[in-house]
DNA sequence: CTCGTAGTACGAAGATTGTCAAACCATGCT
DNA sequence: AGCATGGTTTGACAATCTTCGTACTACGAG
């Protein structure tokens, strides 16, 4: 099978554009513990990580539902990898809307900025 | 009844003090249309504003509801005067557990800052 | 003391949210 | 083809949230 080297298609993944991120959904995406550790670990190196791989505390299919959360609200991007999900936070895009917002937010959770 | 000028003493209101302020609660209680507005409102210079003057289109009673959820988040602190409630922005506070949180939100909310 | 004003307390109704399990789909490997 | 893995969807349930109206309390003014 042909395998050009780049992500399968896989089913499209909705994501709001830069400039319709509202910042009502941002905090109310981060008012959450279990993705702000999502949102943490992103931000810990660990980009670009299949949704797996972060050990929630919680079962599969409520992990589905915060990154979607995630997703929607425009804190993070997704895309497919073979079978696994990719995650990776759209920093750029956030400092562009809402400047100095998620470094605060992952100051406040110890992360190294 | 003697009045030495100061606040009347009212009923006691709960306030968390700086150290037990939880970033997860700051971001709830910011993730609100009618909350962002009275911050928003706050900073905008009317600091020390009786709930009555901020004209927010709900009720008195969903009024007082969203003025708690502020005030035991840590984010406003609240004080009797007379037969009126002041409220203020804890943004010394605030700046203190969660550096740039404040300003970035109220910036992205169009506040000059 | 009486009245008006500012706010609180107390349900209650309706919406949203976080959670799970079970059944399902898609991809990659053998 | 067949299977294992990673993720989605659906439906359900409990908890929480937003909202309201009504009844109540506290203070200040006349």
């Amino acid at each position: 099978m042909p395998h050009t080297g780049r992500t399968s298609p896989g089913r499209q993944l909705e994501h709001p554009e830069a400039a319709q991120i509202r910042l009502e959904s941002v905090l109310s995406a981060l008012a959450d513990p279990v993705r702000l550790r999502i949102v943490s670990d992103l931000a810990r190196g660990h980009e670009d990580m299949a949704c797996i791989s972060f050990e929630l505390p919680v079962s599969k299919s409520t992990s589905t539902h915060h990154f979607r959360v995630l997703r929607e609200a425009g804190v993070i991007r997704q895309y497919y990898e073979g079978t696994s999900r990719m995650s990776r936070l759209r920093s750029e895009e956030l400092e562009e809307c809402f400047p100095g917002l998620m470094e605060a937010v992952l100051r406040a959770q110890g992360v190294q900025v």
